[in-house]
DNA sequence: TCGCGGTATAGCATCTTTGCTATGGCTTGG
DNA sequence: CCAAGCCATAGCAAAGATGCTATACCGCGA
């Protein structure tokens, strides 16, 4: 949050050996995804169980897919979204700084 | 596209359960990103190989995604948005109206 | 202490995407 | 006519996520 410089570094590398930066990206991006829904779920009063029904997943899923543990699916995250009663956004936007 | 054989089949199999519904809006979000990945690379003027080349893909992935054909995974999307000097935004907002 | 709700983990079966090679059709340029 | 480039598709192996059951841990209240 305080600055990207480094992980700006990093993304450069991404040409020459696939697998590496983006996995670690995609980890953060799954645990800050984990995190908002665990959010989500908390304002509504929510255990991991209702949300669990409500999304047609389990318990344990849930609970998963908030410590991060794996990066979920576009799927999975339409069903929770549907479920929290928020929209799903995905998309490409331009880089607003050098790369 | 009338009738779309290919793409009924595709969803065939859930058609009947619950959650059908988001599975029919994964399809429709893996096009529209494949439309998307599509323009930002007719921008830049490069050809699916020139785009697999920097993603670390094979031409075929890149025509099978901009086809819509599966629902993309985060780090393929990462790796396309890099390749693409784009970033990808990824997350919830509140439902039923603008940002 | 016991039971209970909530959460975290493990292990496994299944499904889907990805990565890869190869090929066919199409268009353009020599 | 032939060659080259580009895109689409097929088929397969590997990787990874999901779905599921079961279980362990934790705090709390009876």
């Amino acid at each position: 949050m305080a600055e990207g410089g480094g992980w700006a570094a990093m993304r450069e590398r991404r040409l020459a050996e696939p697998g590496a930066a983006e996995a670690y990206d995609a980890a953060r991006l799954a645990f800050e995804l984990g995190r908002s829904v665990r959010e989500l779920r908390e304002r509504q009063g929510w255990s991991q169980a209702q949300l669990a029904k409500r999304s047609g997943m389990t318990q344990s899923a849930v609970a998963r897919f908030e410590a991060g543990g794996t990066v979920p699916t576009l799927p999975v995250l339409e069903r929770l979204a549907a479920a929290l009663d928020v929209s799903l956004k995905v998309g490409f936007e331009p880089r607003g700084h050098a790369a």
